[in-house]
This record gives C-alpha cells, structure tokens and sequence, in this order.
DNA sequence: GAGCATAGTGAGGGTGCCTCACCTTGTCGA
DNA sequence: TCGACAAGGTGAGGCACCCTCACTATGCTC
C-alpha cells in the first residue's frame, strides 16, 4: 500500500481505512458508489476523504495500483514465453479480471485512456504498453492475426471486462474467444497447426 | 414515431421535440446527459418531459424504437441467408452501430437485460432473440463454434460496441474481430474453407 | 510541553433527480 | 360559437450527491 509513506499515523490509519471500505463499496454499487457514503461508512467526514483522493479517479487509481503493479511485472514475465499466443491470453485474462473488479471500471479505463490529465492515465498507459509489448511478440511469431492495433486490442479486453461485470459472465472466457473468436476451432489432421502454441 | 397517436396536437409536438433535443443530447453527452437541461434546451419544464418519459430509460427506448424494430426485421430476413456466417456478421454489425450510437447505451442495454421491470427490457429482449436465431442458424452449419452461448455473443457484442464508443474506434471493425477472433485468417490452399462464407 | 505543520471537519453553494398539487388549453359536442 | 373537461403543462420542493474552503484539532518534533 504505497503512498502513505511519512503520514501522520492518523491519517494513514484514514488512509487504509477508506482503501478498504471504498473496494468493498465500489465492489458492491461499482465505481459511480456514493463517495458521501463511503466517507460515512468510514465515520469519517467527507471533507476527509478529498483530502486524501481529490477526485473519484484518484481514489479509483489508488486502488489500482497494487494491481496494475502486478500487471506490469507479469507482462514483462510472459515476454519471453515461447508460447506468446497464450501468454497474450494469460495476460488479457488477468487484465480482464482487473477490469472487472467493479462495475464501471472497464469504461472508466477506456475513457481515461484519451484524458491526459485524469489520475487513472498513468496507471492505464503502463497497461497498455505492457499488453502491446506481448501483442507484438504474438504478433511476430504470426501467431495473431497482424492487422490488429494495440488499441484495438485494449478497446476489445475492456469492453469484454465490461459485458462480463453486467451479464455475470466468466471474464476469462470472455477474453478467451476474443482471442479465438466465434470461429469453430480447427480440428482433425488437416488443418495447419495454430503457430505459437 | 409510433406513441403519439390520439395524443393532443401540443403534446405531439412536444413529445416529438424532446425526442429530438434528446437523440442530440444523448449522442454529445452519453445516456447520462442531464435531463434537466435536456427539458431546458427544449424550452420545456422538467414536469412535462417526465410526463411523456417517466424514466430517463423510457425515453431511451422511444429513441431507439425504430431502430429496434429495423434490426429485428433485419434478423428476420437474415435468418434465410446461405451464408450465415457472413449474416450474422452483418447483423452484429448493424447492432453494434445502433448500440454505439451514445456513449453508455450498450451498458444499459447489458444491464436493462436482466431487469425485467426495467422500460427497456422488451426492446432488448426482441434483439437478444433475433440475435440467438442467426447464432444458432450459424452454428448449425458449422460456422460458429457450438459452444457459444447467446448470452456470451451478446455480451461481446455489447462490450464491444460499448469499447468503440469510448475509443472512437469502428464497430463494425471491432465485431468483425469478435467473430473472426486475433487467430490469424487462414490463407493458402490447405486450409479448410471456412464453412458459411 | 509548546509550536506548528499536517490533518480533520461539515456547512454551504451548485447541480441533478423526480413528484405532485395546481394551472392551462386543445378538443369536441351542442 | 362556445362551454366544459380531460389531457397536458408547470415548477417549487424535498432529497441526494458533488466538491470547496475557512476553520478547528492534533500528532510530531525539538
């Protein structure tokens, strides 16, 4: 739980403490959840919780950060995969239960994508790069299709997070056809074996 | 513009500014736009609007009955198609631009699914339906994998209509990708033609 | 234990949602 | 042409949320 280094010890016990109720919270009514309401689950004053996360975004990026952390270590991880087919899967998967860790987030990730200025914009650049660092390598070994973007790929992982969260779906299965696609999987002796696998 | 049949020659008009004033709003500001100022742009009191929409959903479903009303049509028509991979392609096309026409209305099409009470759930459920007849058609000729679900379909379809939105990024592109997948596409003479092309 | 930087507080101004008791007016029959 | 009334229009009001900021309280350091 980073940032909350040479606090008071007041304000870091608010700190965790308002990490902790705001996960349970958003987990519960997704990331629009009523900040006055988190502040009041907390007994906490609501002038309080701005002044530790100025914004919905800050707060949603705190929560992130282990995670996104994660991420990024793991990409590196699977870049040197000598299957980057699936270690594209395997990384889209985890990014994909990240995502939809609350109702929202994916769309709050894709709409900060663009915004420069937001506080998620960091932490969703490092995501990105991460996820094209394995998208080229897969993309190399010719083991996905060459014509898709990084951001392409990123639009689909979220919007596949997104549905997900609504419809109560498996977010790895979800990411595994948008992998794979609607198309039957190849099967019996003829067909070409699928490269990078 | 069925609904405004027998109505008072005031209220027609009314209804049908607010329907316009609305289609503008939604598709600068997302389905979250302010109502309020929806009424005020329409030099109409709040009172009024929520006399013709009760719910900001209602007024969703008035704006995209037509549209709902082509689309399942379309499927209708689709559904004779001999090449019903391409059809249900087109479908899921036609879908997704309809659903990415304001930012945030394929999450309320995703979330109106399941709630039954919701105005938009008729609207919704005739699309899931059409949807399923041109997956199963598809299915049963070999060229979608069989173990899709409707839901599944219609989730992705929603992410990503909703993805492209956030993005600015095609949706046609992007539900083409999430029927062919990031598999690379067969070339050369030894793979197996794809069924229903 | 004094001083102060750091942190906590919550009223207040702004906005939006939705309701409802009351007013206005289009319409239709006489 | 006109009167009655049902259909329609109105907007203040109660509630909730957002975010700010002038003020108060308190951990920490020396």
């Amino acid at each position: 739980m980073e940032g909350s280094t040479g606090m008071r010890a007041d304000a870091r016990h608010n700190r965790e403490r308002l990490l902790r109720v705001a996960d349970e919270t958003f987990r519960r009514d997704g990331v629009q959840a009523s900040l006055t309401e988190i502040a009041r689950a907390c007994g906490i004053a609501i002038g309080t919780l701005y002044r530790h996360f100025p914004t919905r975004e800050a707060l949603l990026q705190a929560l992130l950060h282990d995670r996104v952390t994660s991420l990024r270590e793991n990409a590196e991880r699977l870049s040197d995969s000598d299957t980057p087919r699936e270690a594209l899967v395997e990384w889209l998967q985890e990014f994909g239960r990240c995502a939809s860790a609350y109702q929202g987030l994916a769309e709050s990730i894709l709409a900060t994508a663009a915004a420069e200025k937001s506080d998620l914009h960091a932490c969703v650049e490092s995501m990105r790069a991460a996820a094209g660092v394995l998208l080229a390598r897969a993309q190399q070994v010719g083991a996905v299709r060459p014509d898709v973007s990084p951001a392409e790929v990123f639009a689909l992982a979220c919007g596949a997070g997104a549905a997900s969260q609504y419809v109560g779906a498996d977010p790895d299965r979800l990411l595994r056809l948008v992998v794979e696609g609607l198309t039957p999987p190849r099967t019996g002796p003829d067909g070409p074996p699928r490269p990078g696998r």
